[in-house]
RNA sequence: GCGGAAGUAGCUCAUUUGGUAGAGCGCGACCUUGCCAAGGUCGAGGUGGCCGGUUCGAGCCCGGUCUUCCGCUCCA
């Protein structure tokens, strides 16, 4: 298949096309970066899933999965530093467009002051801007920078917008009251579901360390500005495991799962020259190492996945906000003293991958468009999704080459045979290649169709996506081969 | 948030300077056909993203707004 084109903006056309993804609300002329997943979406993203879920939990005997509540208790994001991190006062400079926190810059000013000796002025700055930020006094915050006539370090003009508060959690109030003791977030990370659950799962399922807890589910960031497609949502969903281990013991882990989860998805078909690993340099206030799993997306090298060595950080503090002691006793013995390990907050290696990114990634390897000449000489062309076929959305195509000489009825009975098995569509509109086409556009691998030689000899012409191949097989068999090739 | 570009049928696009909106493909029904996007007949589908202004009259001119794409910025 030569002359394959892969564009970007053609993608994003045909998930719209084809039923994998809608614009939230685009009838109200859409939501900026809230995608709906459409029929065919909905599919591979939860086979997408299920093929992670069943990967961390069925296949790994130590990792159970849990689904925590995308509502928790306030203090959690103050356990895990949400509150303090993700909420700053910004302020913009008109004519640079540079945006700076706004204790970051009088701080700036404030050290200059110092550096020109003048200690008591940048004394009562500070104090100032301490008393004004403690009350959430925007407008205060706004006259102190224009009062000491602080300048943008790049423009150099005092040109600014007002105060403003850059939030990346979603708020909102629980009861039917608004008060705000009753403010509660929707969650920015499913991680911290994870953590607070750590002793209940610990205890009931009776884990041994090292083990994982794994969930998949919704969070939410309101993003100053979403872009790519579905690469960065407000609403996005992530696939998560949190592994317990051992203080000590957590870049041996760290190297293990890095190397797991790049080979989980080359066994999805991304390929590995499409895949780097990229180590962060500046780490968050939680982690001791962490890099991301990178994959050359449409518009170039894009966080998949991350790997962090989160430390001991989160537990220890949930055990310090919620003074529940958060510890697990260890009876293994320690070789280095012939002794149990005994008692010890454990150390937690994290992998997290985005659902979304990670459909947007099968997508853009799947997608292409393919040109060819014909053996009379004209030119043939085809759109196709070569979604891997353990994960496509619709496995088996049955189509009866005629509506009528009984050939729906026999094809309609290969329909409820295989329904139950995995997911099958029955069609009988149309040319035999028109169906095919259709079937090529939504990824669907495989195509049976029911002729009248079926009714003499109980075979069916079975039709391969990728290659367009196509052989003749016993009806009998396709329920199997099909299951076979899904697995 | 800043700058640039765009928005007409499900899709791709026409509608030359303002004068009551069209095609191809696709979609639905019927007929014909039957192994890789066949043919015919009929049909459904648009208050031109939305709001306002100028005008006798706006898809076209002006303002605002929403959304998308590109470049910055941001992304604990």
């Amino acid at each position: 298949m030569a002359n394959e084109t892969n564009n970007f903006a053609e993608l994003i056309a045909h998930c719209k096309e084809y039923g994998y993804i809608f614009q939230s609300s685009e009838i109200y002329d859409g939501l900026a970066a809230v995608y709906d997943y459409g029929q065919n979406g909905a599919q591979l993203k939860k086979n997408i899933r299920d093929y992670w879920w069943k990967s961390m939990t069925q296949l790994h005997d130590n990792i159970v999965g849990i689904d925590a509540a995308i509502f928790m208790h306030p203090t959690t994001w103050k356990a895990s530093g949400h509150v303090d991190n993700f909420s700053d006062p910004m302020i913009d400079n008109k004519d640079s467009n540079k945006r700076y926190r706004v204790d970051h810059l009088i701080e700036a000013y404030a050290e200059a002051l110092a550096l020109e000796g003048k200690k008591e002025e940048e004394f009562a700055l500070l104090k100032n801007m301490d008393a004004l930020l403690a009350v959430s006094d925007y407008a205060g915050l706004k006259q102190l920078i224009i009062d000491n006539n602080i300048k943008c370090a790049i423009s150099k003009t005092c040109n600014w917008t007002d105060v403003r508060e850059f939030n990346l959690m979603f708020s909102t109030q629980i009861g039917s009251v608004a008060e705000e003791s009753n403010t509660i977030y929707l969650r920015p990370e499913t991680a911290q579901g994870i953590f607070v659950n750590f002793l209940n799962v610990q205890k009931t399922g009776r884990m041994k360390i090292p083990f994982g807890i794994a969930q998949t589910g919704k969070a939410f960031r309101n993003e100053i500005v979403a872009r790519q497609f579905i690469f960065r949502m407000r609403e996005f969903e992530q696939m998560e495991m949190q592994f317990f281990i051992r203080p000590g013991s957590q870049m041996e882990w760290y190297n293990f799962w890095k190397e797991e989860r790049k080979r989980w998805h080359e066994s999805l078909g991304v390929p590995a020259e499409k895949l780097r690993f990229h180590d962060h340099i500046k780490l968050a206030h939680y982690a001791d190492a962490a890099l991301d799993i990178e994959f050359e997306f449409p518009f170039g090298w894009k966080e998949l996945e991350g790997i962090h060595s989160r430390t001991d950080f989160d537990l220890t503090q949930h055990q310090t906000y919620s003074k529940k002691k958060i510890q697990y006793f260890d009876n293994d013995i320690d070789p280095q003293t012939g002794k149990a390990y005994g008692n010890y907050v454990p150390y937690v290696l994290e992998t997290s991958v985005g659902l979304d990114r990670l459909f947007l990634t099968i997508m853009s390897l799947a997608y292409a468009e393919e040109k060819w000449t014909k053996e009379d000489g004209t030119e043939d062309s085809r759109v196709i999704l070569r979604i891997p076929a353990k994960i496509a959305p619709t496995k088996l195509a049955i189509l009866p080459l005629l509506k009528k000489d009984g050939l729906p009825e026999i094809a309609k009975e290969l329909m409820n045979d295989c329904k139950g098995s995995f997911m099958c569509f029955y069609e009988e509109k149309d040319a035999i290649g028109k169906r095919y086409r259709r079937m090529d556009a939504i990824g669907t691998p495989f195509c049976v169709t029911i002729d009248h030689q079926t009714k003499e000899d109980n075979t069916v012409t079975i039709r391969y996506r990728d290659d367009m191949r196509q052989e003749r097989i016993a009806l009998s068999d396709v329920k199997n081969l099909v299951l076979q090739l899904i697995s």
